[in-house]
DNA sequence: TAAAGAAGTAACTAGTTAGTGCATTAAAGG
DNA sequence: CCTTTAATGCACTAACTAGTTACTTCTTTA
């Protein structure tokens, strides 16, 4: 007879570990840390919990890894933007609209750095490679803002670091208090249509905020 | 002999149904609801534990009282602003300052929204008082951008509802992000000199938002 | 092909946690 | 006073949870 065909192999350490990783990810997202269930992210790998313990130490240190990889990750997919390559203007442009859809299609981006900061940050405060591509961001951003200011597109004295988090805090905000936010406001916010015109909003204030106006300032 | 003078009266049944939610605020603001703990709520608040079984019924009801507690506090407190008697950009500068220095005082406001989302709003869903509060205040808002218009202060179009969600976003996303921020900036975000150069940044973007430009628009 | 090591499993432990049963004690009205 | 009712305290339990022990099974390579 033959045998049943499995989606799983029978031993593959690497493919057992991406899947813990995978599952971590998810049930940290919907739960946080505290709220997260070891059991559970082991069931969800289809892997025993022995294996999660072997290849990641501590629940802690799984979540320090899945959030490392997640911080990796949003940093690498907007290095690949290539702001340098369009104007300043567009370059802002596409940095708010891939922002805002980063964080809804990767939903999970929010609520970990949400469980991180309410533990006071303690697991990422060993992963030193995380400051560096923070600073590879804010740098492009600066650059963006002096080509503005030389093309007199922009105003100057605008900090790049301050601007930078403006652009994460219009979307995150809304997107994390989204569950309060569409029950307080008496609509859904995040329908299509609602969604959109948050956007639109957002590109409209970090444009308006950069924009040298009459007077040049 | 003189009886030794007790702060806490023998019994009091107002003065520890207070205590308790006082002590609710702060461990549930410090862990979340998650991660807040019944005993240390009881004992924080020089109570039995029994007492808080008795007046609040659960650990869930517990939170929702004191979610309820936190939002109409802030919106009492927005209220007593009486921005309708300032100017619309006098207005608008207060209700950010305001906003600011509400989630600098509160800081449990920020923790308890965020947990109350990573729920799912499941809580606040039964408090029907709370979204006409939310309504006074994006009335209030859209009452003060009506009134710019007719100075010419502000351009028409701009959605009331959707710069309360900047005006909150701007602050709360720097605060509650502040020690992932403070790390991956490589700077204390909380230092009086980084929290006053935030609050002027988002007074510009909020201004700059709403103010007419040249063209009036 | 044999042996060594890596991958995988099930059952267990020690500690924790929300919630409760029941007895006791203080206050307030008659 | 004395009775009733509400406030309070202690000790318990049933369920849960991170992490571990002791073992089996597979894969690779010398």
């Amino acid at each position: 007879m033959a045998e049943i065909p499995k989606t799983k192999k029978k031993r593959d350490a690497e493919a057992t570990k991406s899947r813990i990783l995978m599952a971590a990810k998810s049930e940290f997202a919907k739960r946080g840390l505290g709220g997260a269930r070891v059991d559970e992210i082991a069931e969800l790998a289809e892997a025993n919990k022995r294996m999660l313990y072997h290849y990641f130490g501590s629940k802690e240190d799984l979540f320090r890894t899945v959030l490392e990889e997640a911080y990796l990750d949003i940093r690498k997919a907007e290095r690949e933007l290539n702001l340098e390559d369009l104007s300043p203007t567009d370059a802002l442009e596409t940095l708010v609209r891939f922002t805002w859809q980063y964080y809804l299609d990767n939903p999970e981006f929010i609520t970990l750095v949400n469980s991180e900061n309410l533990h006071g940050a303690r697991h990422i405060k060993s992963l030193d490679n995380l400051p560096e591509t923070m600073r590879g961001l804010v740098g492009m951003v600066d650059e963006i803002l002096v080509k503005g200011q030389a093309t007199g597109e922009f105003r100057s004295g605008i900090d790049a670091a301050q601007l930078n988090i403006t652009i994460a805090a219009i979307g995150y905000y809304y997107l994390t208090n989204r569950h309060t936010g569409s029950f307080l406001f008496g609509r859904d916010l995040m329908e299509e249509k609602a969604l959109d015109e948050r956007l639109a909003f957002n590109i409209e204030t970090v444009l308006r905020l950069v924009r040298a106006d009459a007077q040049g300032n």
